[in-house]
DNA sequence: ATGCTGACTATGT
DNA sequence: TACATAGCCAGCA
């Protein structure tokens, strides 16, 4: 390779792509969570950047943004007030899945077992 | 290129 | 159970 060959400063690793990529596996009726999609995005540990992936969806978007939650089973919202929460819970109720008490989904029972063998 | 921001998670106190 | 901390990384100004 030349000396000046180019190269980004930072290696791109992916785009925000890739974890909607995985959200769009998410079949109807079950949730993941942030940590689950960044992982099956090959990026473990970035479950942070998955959230702000879908909080920068556009409007309209076919990615099933609602179907991801936090680890605890529940909807997290983005900073500040918005409907979005309320929102994601109705667009769930209306895929089937329930809500405890608590406000909060049994992962146990809804969590999207993948099979590593999505995609690709 | 640099610096700031932000839907999270795991771990420790 | 609640709070603090560290690690994580793509956009955008």
């Amino acid at each position: 390779m030349t000396p000046r060959d180019r190269q980004p400063a930072a290696r791109p690793r992916g785009s925000y792509a890739d974890f909607y990529r995985v959200v769009a596996q998410i079949p109807v009726g079950r949730v993941a969570t942030y940590g689950q999609v960044a992982t099956l995005a090959d990026r473990p540990g970035a479950a942070r950047q998955v959230g702000y992936a879908l909080a920068a969806l556009p409007a309209g978007s076919d990615v099933p943004w609602h179907r991801v939650v936090n680890a605890r089973g529940e909807i997290s919202a983005r900073a500040g007030t918005t409907p979005f929460a309320r929102i994601q819970r109705d667009l769930l109720l209306s895929e089937g899945v329930v809500f405890d008490a608590n406000h909060r989904i049994d992962l146990e029972t809804y969590r999207w077992e993948s099979s590593v063998e999505n995609s690709k």
